[in-house]
DNA sequence: TAACCGTGGCA
DNA sequence: TTGCCAAGGTT
């Protein structure tokens, strides 16, 4: 690394630049930065413009306003030599636990143990810890073990190398457990938790979505759909579907709309809520409703198909339940 | 504690 | 193409 041995200075500065930002992305701007501000007291009489123009394009840009307060910090309070204890680090604006431990090590040799995503994944993994790492008690856990593992005479080197071993071997998808000189005593990989591993407590938003489907029948005919487009089902059939944003039931005028985007006219009937279920899908959380009405005559002809016909088709699960539910109450 | 902050690579 | 998510921190 180009900041390597290069003082707390450069320490710092890439780790800014690099939270939440891969290697490849925040080169170019480590090295603009550097060369724009050879020392801390460059990068803190830097008009606030200049700095922010220099950071365009990186995102997050509250790190560059905290990156720039934090150097003015050190001009004015700490004479313009960076702090060197664990805590004064800490206390500068923009530094949280990761950051204070990345630069204490790699720049003081200070023994502080870093917890950054991939340690919660190396750890997680090889201890076999349930415990989610976005909860309170879980960062403790996490933080108290990698202070427990880390070699108080080569912090710095501790530190990068796990993060090293989580980026390149012990990665989020597809790690190399095959060839991971852990896996003889790895508890995700010896009980095959090592996708489950390390949990997280948010879940991922399920996106709530409102269907309704409307069940046209006549003796013989009935009127399905085939889903195109990107959505769900995608090249499955189903029953004439109406979408709504909220969880209400759809009334007549809804249905009247519906039928006029589909160009269908004539429809006189009855509309009855025959039946609801709910269905949970990777991303989505479904809530279907069913209705049912009488199929003008005029209907069969035109958009109608034959039941027997319908039976061929391939419908998502909860509808082809519905289906069949529904022909074995009808015979 | 939860929401928010930006962008690019990748499946 | 869409959604995940990557070396977190602040409010």
């Amino acid at each position: 690394m180009p900041w390597h041995g290069q003082g707390a200075y450069a320490v710092w500065l890439s780790e800014i630049i690099l939270q939440q930002t891969r290697f490849e992305q925040g080169l170019p701007y480590y090295l603009k930065f550097i060369e724009s501000f050879p020392s801390v007291n460059d990068l803190a009489n830097a008009p606030s413009e200049r700095v922010m123009q220099l950071w365009q394009g990186l995102g997050y840009y509250s790190r560059a306003r905290n990156l720039h307060k934090a150097a003015q910090t050190i001009r004015d309070e700490f004479g313009g030599v960076f702090p060197n204890t664990y805590e004064a680090i800490l206390s500068l604006t923009g530094i949280g636990p990761y950051s204070a431990a990345a630069i204490a090590s790699f720049a003081f040799g200070l023994p502080h143990a870093v917890v950054d995503g991939n340690v919660y994944r190396v750890l997680g993994r090889i201890y076999g810890i349930e415990t989610a790492i976005d909860s309170t008690k879980g960062k403790k856990e996490f933080q108290a073990l990698a202070d427990t593992l880390l070699d108080p005479k080569l912090p710095g080197d501790f530190n990068q190398a796990i993060m090293n071993f989580g980026a390149t071997h012990c990665t989020p998808q597809q790690p190399k457990c095959e060839t991971c000189p852990f896996n003889k005593e790895c508890s995700a990989y010896l009980t095959e938790r090592v996708q489950t591993l390390p949990y997280k407590e948010k879940k991922i938003k399920l996106k709530q979505r409102f269907l309704h489907f409307i069940l046209l029948e006549s003796d013989s005919h009935i009127i399905v759909q085939e889903r195109r487009g990107k959505d769900i089902w995608q090249g499955l059939y189903t029953l004439p579907m109406l979408e709504l944003s909220d969880d209400r039931l759809a009334l007549d005028n809804d249905w009247k709309g519906f039928f006029k985007t589909q160009g269908w006219t004539g429809f006189r009937g009855e509309l009855a809520l025959i039946g609801e279920e709910s269905q949970l899908l990777s991303h989505q959380k479904l809530k279907m409703r069913f209705y049912r009405a009488a199929m003008p005559d005029t209907f069969v002809g035109q958009y109608g198909i034959a039941k027997e016909q319908a039976a061929s088709y391939g419908y998502p699960k909860t509808i082809a339940a519905f289906l069949q539910k529904k022909k074995g109450s009808a015979s």
